[in-house]
DNA sequence: TTGAAAGCGCTACCAT
DNA sequence: ATGGTAGCGCTTTCAA
């Protein structure tokens, strides 16, 4: 309606419109109205809908020193499926809020992370969310200083306020999907465990104490990175090697993909000769055939749950584990009586 | 090492320290640095570093009517891994440019979409990214008004400037791929087209140019949704009835999957029975076995080139179509001699 | 119940 | 070469 090249109406046209002053406009179109006679309220509110009137909310902000915008930097979350519902999981929350998500990426670059965060400090933001594509321990840039800040997928020492998926009740929880269908031989590990992988360990920790407590643990355990080709070729080579698994705990889909391909050259079916679990619940283990039984990550609930943390009235604190969701499929089967 | 509780450096506080006005602290700190002599500009600078002084940007902002901030509207992009790069071109170009991105969803409710915008209007954005998951015709909000935009894998009418990938030539690639390698007979169609899903009309457009050209025709097309399993029950359908394709072309790297499971039931084997190309280059393709020649979408250089035309000096204007690139891998041989 | 005026922190104009 | 000052568009005292 409006011509467009007529320059931006302003509060200050409202309220000469309306034939009030600016603060009384700013009142009402505040939502701040006590104190306004009805008639006013009226007059001023009929104004900035004629005028199509739209407040500049950077001014706003200057002014009450409250942005809400809030920054997100991760390093690579947003590639490769991983992460990306972390993100619309802060989007979904910072929209409920009110707020406006800024979203860096640092590419993992070290020297980027400080520059990024500086810019967002810059800009006012009201908190920062601080994120990582796989689980992991992180060192943060100094001058995320005295910001409010809560780490998402990620820990660090001094602890910082984190939200974080419960690795250890999820391994259990794998381990129990074996064992309650009647597992107790041959059940191996796919998938290496390194020290400094947060997952790994913890995975690997909730696996333990399960199958112990079943008074079993694993016939063996193949190492390999978390990727297909080399879960594939490193059970090809087990297979050949005379192993003949039960079951296989796949510490994520794409070793399970891997797996499944080996299983499948090898000549053995799924679930029928051997049963499969694994972690994340990404696409693929739903397109699996069989669909894949696995351990999700609860990625959506961590994005609002950081989120809600970090805007809530009380400063956030501690590290909180959420529950990884289990996805019983049908790659899972009480083992074959051979 | 500054106290956490001293209130926050401001210019005035670095010209103080400097002892110059802050209209010539401004002036050096923001680089325009003419006509300031090189004594003054190193104690400004200086004052500056020893403050930790980190300028307000929403104040710039306001003064200079300039946010560097660049608003992403997308609808659902960031789920599932498709549209993730588009976002990561968008982030890395902006960087580039000293821009930051404000994104928002709006999980496909065409309510939300106003309100998102306007919003970004009202933070005063440089300009408006408008994107969706998958390449197709949208209307747009009324409220984009004269606002600087450009749609990213998505096309309107009348003609906004867009981005999107090449997918006539593409589909032209796909047919190539295949008949370079000798195919002539039994090459069969995998995926429905729909006359209003823009990337199935061209994809078939371009594939039909080549294949005529070498006089030859799609020997059967299997219409089903773009998913692993309706792909496999179609084309496990289709094999029951006798059919026995030669190549198939899927229309995307979803639909490949299924279709490789159904050659597998079949105890077909990929390439040595049947030759198989696909589109999108998603992640899976490289991790199917044999890994699937497919298509790609420029995803990322679709964002870069988005920002790019948004925020370059000319106003942008017309459909750039990006090239898809081409990704040969192992699931393409000369037909059998059957 | 309302309005005048003082800022939020910065940049840009016009003096000197 | 430098400084005073007037805004950017809004909110928020404080006085009427």
């Amino acid at each position: 309606m409006a011509s467009s090249a007529r320059r931006r109406v302003l509060l200050r046209d409202v309220a000469e419109h309306a034939s009030v002053s600016s603060a009384t406009a700013s009142l009402v179109l505040g939502g701040r109205d006590v104190r306004v006679s009805e008639d006013t309220r009226q007059r001023i509110l009929r104004a900035a809908r004629e005028l199509d009137y739209r407040p500049n909310l950077m001014a706003r902000s200057l002014r009450t020193q409250v942005s809400s915008t809030i920054g997100l930097v991760a390093d690579t979350i947003i590639t490769g499926h991983y992460g990306g519902d972390i993100i619309r999981g802060a989007l979904t929350a910072s929209l409920e809020h009110g707020h406006r998500l800024l979203i860096c990426e640092s590419e993992g670059d070290p020297k980027l992370e400080p520059v990024l965060v500086d810019d967002l400090v810059a800009r006012q933001v009201d908190g920062i969310l601080f994120t990582t594509a796989s689980h992991d321990a992180v060192e943060l840039p100094a001058s995320l200083g005295d910001q409010r800040v809560v780490l998402v997928n990620c820990e660090s020492t001094p602890a910082l306020p984190s939200v974080v998926p419960d690795e250890v009740e999820g391994g259990r929880a794998a381990a129990r999907l074996l064992t309650d269908a009647g597992h107790r031989d041959g059940i191996v590990l796919v998938g290496e465990t390194l020290a400094r992988k947060l997952p790994a360990q913890r995975r690997l920790q909730g696996l333990l104490d399960v199958l112990a407590a079943a008074d079993t643990d694993f016939a063996d355990r193949i190492d390999c990175p978390w990727w297909p080709e080399a879960a594939f070729d490193a059970l090809t080579a087990a297979l050949a090697a005379g192993l003949r698994p039960r079951a296989l705990v796949c510490l994520n889909d794409r070793v399970a993909l891997g797996a499944y391909q080996a299983l499948a050259a090898a000549g053995l079916s799924v679930p029928g000769d051997v049963s499969v679990v694994s972690f994340d619940d990404s696409e693929l283990a739903s397109w699996l055939r069989p669909a894949l039984s696995t351990i999700g990550l609860p990625e959506f609930e961590m994005g609002r749950t950081a989120v809600d943390l970090l805007l809530g009235s009380d400063p956030p604190s501690g590290v909180v584990r959420l529950p990884m969701p289990v996805r019983e499929r049908a790659s899972i089967a009480p083992p074959s009586s051979r």
